[in-house]
DNA sequence: CTCCTCGATGAAAACCTTTGAGTCGCTAAG
DNA sequence: CTTAGCGACTCAAAGGTTTTCATCGAGGAG
């Protein structure tokens, strides 16, 4: 008997040094219940002694399933690195499908381009499902990926008709109204709001709070809203328009922590003193940015790593044709106070 | 001839269209020279008929080439998430795999359950090769990643010997000698340094910049050189000291752009004027930052897009078993003046 | 004692592609 | 006229795993 020495060992070396079949030892690493207890130990000592590691291009050519999932943002990319929120959703990512020995294919999905890569990519079968960040209207990304046969869970609502489709949100209007509720606790008289572009489901729903929470109606909300584009220039013209339009603001409920970064310096240039004159609250609980603004900003949390998490585990149902209970969850939010309000 | 009309088509499938044997058609896919121009246009006519795509499991059993890259990361999470240029590593890796067709696994690698995932991820032969990004001093990632007969390259120089290993690093020390050169042109006499954390050698390889700049002795560098860790909050701290330490100071090069924020915070809050009292140069031109600092911030520039492209062209390099003219590359940095100095 | 049942196992097919060896019809060289 | 060489193909093996189906043996029922 031959054994070459320096080859990765295959199956077949495990099943000849345990004394069965290929077969056998093929439901032992499946873990299939049909296998005696001898058997399976004599199994795994071969398996470990050898440093077996199933060839996962053979497994995935008999199986059809790859063991990857594509991981697919549409946000042009200069958001994607201007905004901490969007490595914390990468990175919950890796973390979570590593969890599961699932690879991940990130991909950035932007240009027309890189849509057509992504079409032939997912079309391509190279993965078992894919997680869609794909947030704004007639996102051509959600098209795409919505006629292929292909299990797909979308982080928050996309656009359109959501029928059939599996997501996980935050309860972002639910946060809203906490933000919302806090102020008005205090006794602030004038809030007004930063939103995020309108084009964004989380944008609306956070505004559709704010609106509730505050019974405005349309020409209220068109005064006391301005949109901040979810980016930190935006979140100051925002907020420097809204100073201008109303006089008197006492507090702003801010669509997101970055915006409310741009938000509190044009407040300071204005000489409005945080939170005495104006009360702020931020949207995110972004650490990185809510701990190191001055003062620290009281922010609606949204717990990242929890929605990828959810996203992953329901994906993984899918995959194994489990049954899901809810095909969209909600998350909840919760309020964290700091100094600025 | 009975054709499913669901399935995905095989090479058989193509073959059997263009009236060729699936040696042939599998020539024509890999461009293959002996294959006759009929063939081709047959083969190519019925793959584009069919919407042909190769099953990448079944060519990776063959070739014994999966297609895919691990992209490892060694900073402990919360760095990769406050820092944008791990992002923008991430982004330019993302971009830069794709545009040659292999995809990317992303591992974050910091535990040491991480760590031993990832030993066995790479030992399994998941991926025909790795880009590390893994500065730190004795860095675990590196040993294990060093045994493993895989090709590599790394971002900047991996702690220890450097013999055979395949890098492409920025000219830190260049970087750094001009940033204080400029100091000193501009008629500064007490210049200081906050450097990164000095168990990596790009902060090393910029402090020795500032060094040979001034030709400073040690005793020099520990008078005008304090530790800022890389973070923002680190760079706050060491420019306090510095300016409790050495009265008069009137210009600061910190290594890098995020640790510039916080010493501009940190001056301000002193009372400095920047660039008038203190003139401040900052290392990576992370726009993000540099252009939202007020002052707008002088910075040193690395193209990390640029780096990883040439890391991933090495990569691929060594993948096709080319040869590579040399093994250790070395990127430019320039100086972009903005306001601060 | 015979007939079944049942659980554990092995043999072999199937998954799809690449690739080295062999085929075929020619032309050019000996 | 034979033979070597050549270009364009085709054949078939190989690659490692899962899974169906058949087999085998033991034990229980009749």
């Amino acid at each position: 008997m031959l054994v070459s020495n320096h080859a990765r060992p295959t199956l077949e070396d495990v099943a000849a040094r345990a004394g069965v079949s290929r077969a056998t030892a093929s439901r032992v690493l499946n873990a299939s219940p049909r296998v005696s207890p001898e058997a399976l130990e004599a199994v795994n000592a071969a398996v470990t002694a050898l440093g077996y590691q199933p060839n996962r291009a053979a497994r995935a050519l008999v199986t059809r399933r790859t063991g990857a999932v594509a991981v697919l943002f549409s946000e042009p990319e200069p958001k994607i690195f201007d905004d901490p929120h969007f490595a914390r959703l990468i990175r919950a990512g890796a973390r979570a499908l590593a969890d599961v020995d699932v690879q991940m294919v990130l991909m950035l999905v932007h240009s027309p381009d890189d849509q057509a890569r992504a079409h032939r990519f997912l079309a391509g079968g190279h993965v078992d499902g894919a997680l869609v960040f794909a947030p704004h209207r007639n996102d051509e990304l959600v098209s795409i990926v919505k006629k292929l046969p292909l299990p797909v869970v979308y982080a928050g609502k996309p656009w359109g008709s959501l029928r059939g489709m599996h997501l996980v949100d935050n309860d972002n209007e639910g946060g809203a109204v906490l933000a919302t509720e806090l102020l008005k606790s205090l006794g602030r008289k004038k809030i007004v709001h930063v939103s995020g572009p309108l084009d964004e489901l989380s944008a609306i729903d956070r505004l559709n709070g704010f609106k509730s929470a505050l019974s405005l109606d349309d020409k209220g909300v068109a005064r006391l809203v301005e949109d901040g584009g979810f980016t930190r220039e935006g979140g100051r013209k925002a907020m420097s328009s809204l100073l201008a339009r109303v006089p008197g603001l006492d507090a702003v409920f801010v669509a997101s922590d970055l915006m409310a970064a741009g938000a509190l310096e044009t407040l300071q240039e204005a000489g409005k003193r945080v939170p005495q004159d104006v009360a702020v609250v931020g949207f995110d609980d972004h650490v990185a940015i809510a701990e190191h603004t001055s003062p620290p900003l009281t922010s609606v949390r949204q717990d990242s790593d929890e929605q990828v998490a959810h996203m992953v585990e329901h994906l993984m149902r899918l995959l194994r044709d489990e049954t899901v209970k809810r095909k969209q969850q909600m998350l909840p939010t919760v309020l964290v106070r700091r100094e600025s309000a």
